[in-house]
DNA sequence: AAAAGTTGATAACTCTAAATATCAACTATC
DNA sequence: GATAGTTGATATTTAGAGTTATCAACTTTT
């Protein structure tokens, strides 16, 4: 539990991060723009990234350059899972689930006003 | 029923399937050494496609075109299609299966050996 | 048996997705 | 308050995926 929190501890001012994936900053930030990762921010609406977040660039990296994977290829594949089977959420949540018939991006980006999934954190590799 | 025998009948040679998807016949071939379509062949092993073969390849065409998924994303996709559940293969033939843990090919790349699978159709959209 | 269409393989081309560079305005740090 | 790093937005570059062209050998059709 100890591990699982810290990992998840937002550390990493973007450069730092992106000098530890050993990519550039612009990057980075257009893959945010594009739904596959969600940083947390400071106060003053700066993004830090945690151990985990890393982990998971690292497995997007690897989709990108080594299994040629576009990045819209990734949005679908994360589209995919099938959170509501994980979260086990009432038939209720998702009449209003916004993510529970769309495949064209990962559930997390949509907006769960209301559902058990409101404050949840989905990911995969 | 009789339908459904009707649009997997193989039809169309080659120049006809490329013509009628708009793509040219290097296209078509490459698709399928990809492994995204698997067409019948002739006994001097020519290629003949079928309108279900259309209906897929307009599939992935517009995966390609429209929603800018890369040929790799699309077959990691298929790979995802848990084709266990839909055929609820038994035990003892996942253990000898190739396609069940991969997610680097669609399970139809591979070949099923002694199982409920041998000469299944599968796919999706 | 001649004409039209196919095969697989290789080489060449064309786009555009992905990455980077650059900017003025803002935030953090010392 | 000055230096270093950040933000979002836009413009630019580039690497290579996807497509097409071309080939001699083969198949189909008439």
């Amino acid at each position: 539990m100890e591990n699982i929190v810290e990992v998840k501890t937002p550390i990493y001012p973007i450069r730092t991060a992106a000098k530890l994936l050993g990519i550039s900053v612009p990057t980075l930030r257009m893959y945010e723009k594009e739904g596959l990762i969600i940083p947390h921010k400071t106060d003053g609406n700066q993004r830090i990234y945690s151990e985990a977040d890393l982990e998971r660039l690292r497995c997007i990296r690897r989709a990108i350059s080594e299994s040629k994977i576009s990045i819209n290829g990734i949005k679908t594949i994360y589209s995919l899972i099938p959170c509501w089977e994980v979260v086990k959420c009432s038939e209720g949540d998702r009449k209003v689930c916004n993510a529970f018939q769309s495949h064209e991006q990962p559930c997390w980006t949509f907006t769960h006003p209301n559902t058990t999934c409101e404050n949840r954190d989905c990911k995969e590799c």
